[in-house]
DNA sequence: AATCAGACCAACCGCTGTCGT
DNA sequence: CACGACAGCGGTTGGTCTGAT
């Protein structure tokens, strides 16, 4: 259908805003709200469209955004996240407080992109560059991946809007829940930053329920047993790549060893210093780094309760500890949503990672180590990592579900 | 000091999805 | 159902900054 200009272009202003705009933009909308964008620029004295207004608004002159450089762990939050949802920026987005989507967007074109490129992984599919000439051994490799990528992607839109469609006709059941938690007693302080910014995760955002009900369907038990398992040096490639030297964090020049994550933001306590805590889950374990939660044994009993929870239809609270906050309710139409997918057929059951793992693992140099750039080593203990890499994406899922539970 | 190239990022463009009529 | 208005999203552009020569 046709369709007409969002606003008249003659006699408006375009380019650079000054900072006169600004303040006329900041008093209108702190006075009044934005209401129409379409209308708020002749009611605001500006010569700009809605569009501009907007525009300007959501990424720069919001008072709840953080600029600046961008931490370790929100790019390895980036960096998870782009490799399961790829370019869809506001996703991304979602799961990094206060970042604008174009923040995110520019971050990874100027320098993760680049980054990933440097340490021969493909941005786009976050898989290692290689050899694909007809006769290379891994070219039949290439192939199978690239397919199982591809049916990845459709089949994580297709239980997008599965979801979509089941948390519609679960709204009713969903709002008596939100009731029932909140007439509970509140977490501590883990909710700070949710207070700070109400207004950026307004809702859980589609994409984490398709990472967790992908989760789940990749995530059966696996054994220490599974020595063919070689499925998870994705992780390794992620801690390497940003273990490299030319990393711009503070801490890019430590080696990660044991290329750990702490396993979730569920098992890092709430404290006044510890605002952000699922990028806390993110830190990767370093010898000058630690943290008496991160023990293996508090990490296996997270990780077995889970898998016990996620094994209940009926979801519930798998902790109800309020230092571990760990919350393993499913949303029922994320339940419905995966026994949906499982139904359809799904990914091959004797799968237990995802492809974005897979593709990657098989290429490598096989063993349990690989070396990284400076020589260092990477130890890949597969269930472990396993382990580790899908806590990391589940915990901003659950992260966000927390959020939501308290709006 | 001047010039140039590359990096950076705010802003724009055009498309899509949603909602109201 | 068709249509228009609008908000939101992702890709792209172009101005500015910075460092190298």
């Amino acid at each position: 259908m046709g369709r007409s200009p969002c606003c008249e272009k003659v006699g408006l202003k375009k380019g650079p805003w000054t900072a006169e705009e600004d303040q006329k933009l900041i008093a209108y909308i702190e006075e009044f709200g934005h209401g129409s964008w379409r209308a708020l620029p002749a009611k605001a004295g500006l010569q700009r469209c809605g569009k501009s207004c907007r525009l300007r608004w959501t990424n720069y002159l919001r008072p709840d955004i953080k600029r600046g450089k961008f931490s370790l762990q929100e790019e390895q939050t980036i960096i998870q996240l782009h490799a399961l949802l790829g370019n869809r920026w506001s996703a991304i987005a979602a799961q990094l407080p206060r970042r604008t989507d174009n923040e995110i967007k520019n971050y990874w074109n100027t320098h993760l992109k680049k980054r990933l490129t440097r340490m021969g992984i493909d941005p786009t599919t976050h898989k290692p560059k290689q050899d694909h000439s007809p006769g290379s051994s891994t070219s039949q490799y290439t192939k199978d991946s690239a397919n199982l990528s591809h049916m990845a992607q459709w089949e994580s839109a297709r239980l997008e809007a599965e979801a979509r469609l089941v948390r519609e006709t679960n709204k009713l059941k969903v709002q008596r829940q939100l009731e029932f938690e909140s007439s509970k007693p509140q977490p501590p302080a883990r909710l700070f930053l949710n207070k700070i910014t109400p207004l950026i995760q307004p809702s859980l955002p589609p994409c984490l329920d398709i990472l967790k009900a992908w989760q789940s369907s990749w995530s059966k038990p696996t054994t220490k047993d599974d020595s063919n398992n070689n499925n998870n040096k994705m992780h390794s490639m992620y801690a390497m790549m940003l273990s490299n030297d030319d990393l711009e964090s503070p801490t890019s020049t430590l080696n990660f060893p044991g290329t750990t994550l702490l396993p979730l933001p569920l098992s890092v306590p709430m404290t006044n210093n510890n605002i952000e805590p699922f990028n806390q889950s993110l830190l990767p374990l370093t010898n000058s780094t630690n943290n008496d939660d991160d023990d293996d044994d508090d990490d296996n009993e997270i990780w077995k309760q889970f898998n016990l929870t996620k094994h209940n239809t009926e979801g519930g609270h798998g902790h109800d500890n309020n230092n571990t906050m760990l919350n393993f309710q499913q949303d029922d139409d994320i339940m419905a949503a995966v026994e949906a997918f499982r139904a359809s057929g799904g990914f091959d059951n004797n799968i237990n990672t995802p492809p974005i793992s897979t593709n990657v693992l098989q290429v490598l140099e096989g063993g349990d180590h690989q070396e990284n750039l400076d020589g260092s080593m990477i130890c890949n203990v597969n269930l472990e990592e396993n382990k580790h890499y899908w806590n990391s994406i589940l915990g901003l899922v659950n992260e966000s579900d927390d959020m939501n539970s308290i709006l």
